[in-house]
DNA sequence: TCCTTCGTGAGAGTGAACTCTCATCAATAT
DNA sequence: ATATTGATGAGAGTTCACTCTCACGAAGGA
């Protein structure tokens, strides 16, 4: 057998900058807006293609990657609303904080949706920005709220605070990207404002 | 130019046939829920696969037609909650019966909606199923709520009572089938009631 | 009946995602 | 210093979504 990623032997740094250039490359991919195929991060890299896939399973474990070290932690993205103890205000500000940054890089997100979708079993690799912004903004109600209950609200939410869900709106139902990210805020504080039990009356606030 | 599928001269009746053979075969395969791919449907319909590109641009185009027309129009599917005038009673249920048809047809589902989210452009043409069922739920809405508030409703809706949220929570949550039915009924609930103001204290009910 | 029309099939070609094999050549252990 | 190991490159092969060209052959009009 050639050689495994995870293996420690051998020729440690060679692996590990060469690992390094992949991603790399793909980042610049990723930030340029333009397809991310795998034969333009290879060449982009300077490494041939047969050394992409010998890294990577496949494009999506590699975006994927080069997806995650593009995001700040929760804890930084939301820290904005840090001092804030409002569950509602938090999730709507991490919901609002995931689509833009969907939004930035929509090409390759897109590629990465398309890819998982038709192989549901290695979508659970994905990036667990939005669950930990997720986790974040609902840690406020650690040990207030029934785990069950807390559970079930996160679950809802990650239908919501999603790339999926943006497209859905600006692709079907045609909407501007500032109206989706409004809709889906809009739907993120309604959902936990429900749980929660407080009363909103109406959504004029937006 | 050899053909053009709206023309009506020419062997008409022949050019029927082969369309229908065609979306047939298509249908055929998504109902056997096995991978829908345009070598395929060709072969099936004793088509050649180029044959089956003079009748549709591409691979979605078909789907898309295939699936309409495997669909009850929005009233009939709607006929259970037909005499129920409560707009959040007939948004769960019209939400619960696409994501049930969706569940019955996902590789085809799965596919079509990778395929139409690398081209947004032509996602518009998907069917309107939708936003057809989403309408005809919130008919007793007409004339009673404000037009702009209606509109803002039904755009919310259309990224939960989906098959992309489906997929999302089942794929990336990992909820069953019926865990992840029933956070979307919770969610399109939520978000109907809380635009007519109803008070609902909790989500208990599910 | 002949002849034009045009739906259709066959097949080549492109690009992307992978997969596999084989040869190369540098790093490392001895 | 040499032998071995292992990362890499080159390239062929497969499948699928398309695209394009060319030739066949049956339908329909004259």
């Amino acid at each position: 057998m050639p050689m495994t990623t995870e293996n420690d032997t051998g020729r440690v740094n060679q692996k590990k900058r060469t690992r390094m250039a992949i991603v790399g490359a793909c980042r610049e991919l990723i930030r340029s807006g333009g397809t991310v195929t795998m034969p333009d991060v290879a060449r982009l890299a300077l490494v041939s293609e047969a050394t992409a896939y010998r890294y990577f399973p496949d494009l999506v474990s590699l975006v994927n990657e080069a997806f995650a070290g593009m995001w700040p932690s929760p804890a930084q993205a939301l820290a904005p609303v840090a001092d804030s103890g409002d569950p509602v205000k938090r999730v709507a500000f991490a919901c609002e904080f995931l689509l833009r940054g969907v939004l930035a890089s929509q090409t390759a997100a897109r590629a990465m949706i398309a890819a998982t979708i038709t192989r549901p079993e290695q979508a659970a690799i994905r990036p667990g920005i939005r669950f930990g912004l997720i986790d974040e903004a609902l840690a406020p109600l650690n040990g207030t709220l029934d785990p069950v209950r807390l559970t079930r609200l996160k679950q809802d939410l990650a239908a919501v605070v999603s790339a999926e869900a943006f497209f859905t709106l600006t692709d079907l139902a045609r909407l501007t990207p500032e109206e989706a990210i409004a809709s889906l805020v809009r739907t993120a504080t309604a959902v936990t404002a429900t749980t929660l039990g407080t009363i909103t009356a109406s959504s004029n606030s937006l």
